[in-house]
RNA sequence: GGUCGGAUGGCCGAGUGGCUAGGCAGCGGUCUGCAAAACCGUCUACACCAGUUCGAAUCUGGUUCCGACCUCCA
């Protein structure tokens, strides 16, 4: 069954899954930093992880998820005098900077909940790991990699290169960083351009600062990925992840940060998410084209044309693999959508389905194509397309066209309702009130009603019960057997 | 400028040397008091130009266009 492959960024091929330690997987992911609600692009490694991590629990392992949140803030560019983003943002909202972070960091919370991403394990924030961050730059500059220049310290990236490869993981090679690296304006104490931050000194109105052996400053920002992911997972651990973004600089620094530190190769396979687009360009903080994800589940945008809910973010987001762009466009949600609608009706529909004795499905060979598309790096749109040849199976068993017995049919829910629920992490809309017999009774006495009015050819009565009840997102569809009633949202 | 990746039908998106991807939308039917749902049928593809091959949307070369990264970004 474990035929899992994942593409790795850094061999840029597909290998075979096998963790570090036997049974157990460490996976580190890079999370936000928190200083803007999160957008739509920030649902996507959300969502991506969250399919890695939840595979990999139903396969079996345990697996230890770090994701982390990233509260120091950094350098919002050159001309900005060192102040950082989280600072700058307190000072517009006239809040302090951790009021920032802990309202921000909330309502990623609230918004990754609501599209269903399990928690991480462990969710540790820049600031909480201060001490750790220095210790590593401490081990770095002993190990004579490297140096202190007025209060900062930087990373000796030509030393690196001499015995290592920097730029193994993305593919450049270091005679293109010096020449085509962007020239600092005079203010910068690094030696050469292609060096990086492990420690800034902070100016005196810089208010996120604690001290350290170099200077009163902050953290580089790609120290703490390092310093965290070593002390959770280890100097060696399975699965890093993040935005295709993020490959480089940051997760090429992490490299040769950790290389050095622990002389080992901090990780196995590198996994990256494709951006989302809108109209073909990415969607980002700095180009000002994001939409907030509360923003999809309210419908409060000039872009959208309706509400979209997290459960339609998350399906629109699979329907895509995770190393491909994705356009978005309110046609595409909406179409999203109602294939989702429909998908979820079909289970419930199963679930209602009176079995025969005679059986003409074979419930294995779907469940043989599901783990093919999974295992696949993760390939939710096949998975996805072959979901759909079994909604229109069962569409078909549904209306006597195909037989299903017993046996099949509790196999057949079962098969969906692990790959929709738990590894595609898809919600059911009637969950929560089917269960509510309460609420399921009183629709049960409207819908007597509209029969009886039905048979009585009162078909005004009839169709203002439906209609009132379409208003309440009560869906009704009469059919030979009677009147079945759906909860869509 | 450098590095890397794309270009698929009305829209979103898979895939791959020969076998229907899938969803949504459209059109024509079936069913229905009317709807809705569902079912059946149906239409529109692989940027362009060469080449390799029995056969290419899929491989090779070139052209055009687009994007990402090189600076904070998911």
């Amino acid at each position: 069954m474990n035929n899992l492959k994942i593409y790795n960024t850094q061999s840029k091929k597909k290998e075979p899954f096998t963790p570090v330690n036997k049974g157990k997987v460490g996976m580190y992911v890079c999370g936000p930093t928190v200083y803007g609600n999160a957008h739509l692009g920030h649902a996507r490694p959300g969502i991506t992880f969250d399919i890695v991590y939840r595979y990999l629990l139903h396969l079996g392992y345990k697996v230890r998820y770090v994701r982390n949140i990233t509260d120091v803030g950094h350098l919002v560019n050159d001309l900005d005098e060192g102040e950082d983003k989280i600072i700058k943002k307190a000072k517009i909202d006239n809040l302090e900077p951790m009021e920032v972070v802990a309202n921000y960091t909330r309502s990623y919370h609230l918004d990754m909940k609501k599209l269903n991403n399990l928690d991480p394990s462990i969710e540790p924030t820049a600031t909480g790991h201060i001490i750790e961050q220095i210790e590593l730059i401490k081990d770095i500059i002993s190990k004579g990699y490297a140096y202190e220049s007025n209060g900062d310290v930087y990373f000796d990236v030509s030393k690196y290169n001499e015995r290592h490869n920097y730029g193994k993981l993305s593919g450049r090679n270091i005679e293109d960083l010096i020449s085509n690296t962007r020239i600092l304006d005079g203010q910068s104490s690094k030696k050469k351009n292609e060096d990086f931050a492990l420690w800034k000194k902070a100016k005196k109105n810089h208010i996120m600062s604690w001290p350290s052996p170099w200077s009163r400053g902050f953290p580089g920002w790609h120290i703490e990925c390092s310093a965290m992911s070593l002390k959770y997972l280890g100097t060696s651990f399975d699965i890093h992840g993040g935005g295709m973004d993020l490959i480089f600089p940051h997760h090429e620094a992490e490299i040769a940060q950790s290389s050095i530190s622990t002389g080992q190769d901090p990780v196995k396979y590198w996994m990256h998410n494709n951006m989302i687009t809108i109209n073909g360009q990415k969607m980002g903080k700095s180009l000002g084209n994001f939409i907030t994800l509360d923003e999809f589940f309210t419908g409060q945008h000039e872009k959208l044309s309706k509400s979209f809910s997290p459960n339609t973010i998350r399906f629109f987001i699979l329907q895509a693999h995770y190393r491909s762009p994705l356009d978005f466009s309110n046609m595409a949600l909406e179409s999203s959508e109602k294939g989702l609608q429909k998908l979820l009706r079909s289970i419930n529909t199963l679930e209602k389905i009176k079995p025969s004795e005679k059986n003409s499905v074979n419930t294995n060979s779907y469940k043989k194509l599901f783990y093919e598309a999974i295992n696949d790096d993760f390939n939710t749109p096949i998975l996805i397309s072959y979901i759909f040849d079994v909604v229109k199976l069962i569409n078909n068993i549904n209306t006597n066209k195909v037989l299903i017995d017993k046996k099949n049919k509790n196999e057949l829910i079962l098969l969906m309702k692990t790959f929709c629920f738990d590894i595609l992490g898809l919600k059911n809309n009637k969950v929560s009130t089917s269960k509510n017999e309460y609420f399921s009774e009183l629709i049960k006495i409207l819908l007597q009603i509209r029969t009886t009015a039905k048979e009585d050819k009162n078909y005004t009565l009839a169709d203002s019960i439906r209609s009132k009840l379409e208003k309440l997102n009560i869906v009704i569809n009469d059919n030979k057997d009677g009147t079945d009633w759906d909860l869509d949202t």
